[in-house]
DNA sequence: TCTGGTCAAGGTGGT
DNA sequence: ACCACCTTGACCAGA
């Protein structure tokens, strides 16, 4: 299990994705941004194996404007070294990455142009993934998108387009259960129609989901997810409390978590924390999946430990020693 | 220097 | 047909 935060960390002081207005394009500005963003991800990620954090989401915003037709400049060319060294980075501490096209990227539109800027942004973010190198595991999350009147059309039309796709994307996409229509039990119909991967969201489940229990969604998550892709990816966040449902919460619930990882114990799979403190409710987190790992680790064998903590947990639980030496520093 | 209106992109649901 | 809302950060024009 590895545990992380989207994109952006509010306590190093740089930001991975700045951008800039449309007006304002050009050439140099761009080359500017891309170049700021890319060192600040490379602190960002240096910072989150210094504390743990095993698992992140790059911002779409990496290169700002990178689908659009204004872009006619080779960033690609200009940052290859870049990408190559933060990919090394990335492969060579077993960091998980996913990114995240936002609600524009629509497959299943009705519309021709909203398809044809949505596989561009895709290519983009396909792009980005495979200058650093990484393989499969490294996901494009997406939703599945609009239902115009029609669901069942609207998952076919998903299909259909899907299988339009070039390969680089393809093999990298992820479908994600979202909070108004397409729910956990629907992502699977996709799955079981082109393959890819589901992840599973609990907040967007806990407000649109047919009512299937955390233990039922695991066992059928493990399914959906072959050994070249990873372990499953969750996100995971709270409700703010006194908020519409469906609203992130400002703070983890530390109560709520610990009974999330209790409801979904003998799993390995990856949690992407949508907790709007980031890194701090991240940290949190850590804590309370090491406290309970230990827990459940207690008289157990070294075997054991290697073989089924997550890497998050194992760094400090098991250095290579076995890990009942370890435990009473959580108990 | 500060601030709030606005920013590439879409869809839903209420009126 | 039209408009507010979704959800969020940060850009940047104007004060």
């Amino acid at each position: 299990m590895r545990i992380g935060y989207p994109c952006i960390n509010r306590s190093i002081g740089c930001s991975a994705n700045r951008t800039f207005r449309l007006a304002n394009y050009s050439e140099k500005r761009l080359f500017e941004t891309v170049a700021g963003n890319l060192d600040c991800l490379f602190r960002i990620l240096r910072e989150n194996v210094r504390n743990g954090f095993f698992f992140h989401r790059i911002s779409s915003d990496l290169v700002p404007f990178a689908s659009h037709p204004v872009c006619i400049h080779s960033w690609q060319h200009e940052f290859a070294a870049d990408f190559t060294a933060i990919g090394k980075f990335i492969r060579a501490h077993g960091i998980r990455i996913s990114m995240h096209p936002d609600q524009f990227t629509l497959l299943n539109s009705p519309r021709v142009e909203v398809v044809e800027r949505s596989v561009a942004e895709l290519a983009y973010h396909a792009e980005a993934l495979d200058l650093m190198g990484l393989d499969e595991d490294a996901r494009i999350q997406i939703h599945v998108g609009g239902a115009y009147g029609d669901k069942a059309a609207a998952v076919e039309r998903f299909v259909e387009r899907f299988h339009l796709l070039d390969h680089a994307v393809r093999r990298r996409l992820a479908v994600e259960n979202d909070d108004r229509l397409f729910t956990f039990a629907d992502c699977c119909r996709v799955f079981e129609r082109v393959g890819i991967p589901v992840i599973f969201d609990n907040l967007h489940h806990a407000v649109n989901s047919s009512g299937e229990d955390l233990p039922s969604v695991f066992r059928r998550l493990s399914q959906l997810w072959p050994t070249r892709c990873g372990v499953p990816m969750t996100d995971y966040s709270d409700q703010a409390a006194e908020a519409k449902p469906g609203v992130h919460a400002e703070h983890l619930d530390a109560e709520s978590f610990a009974g999330y990882l209790r409801a979904t114990v003998g799993h390995d799979f990856d949690i992407m924390l949508e907790i709007k403190d980031k890194e701090k409710s991240a940290a949190v987190a850590l804590a309370i999946a090491r406290r309970e790992a230990a827990a459940r680790l207690v008289g157990a064998s070294e075997m054991f430990c290697r073989n089924h903590v997550l890497r998050s947990l194992t760094a400090e639980n098991c250095p290579g020693v076995g890990c009942k030496a370890k435990n009473s520093d959580y108990s």
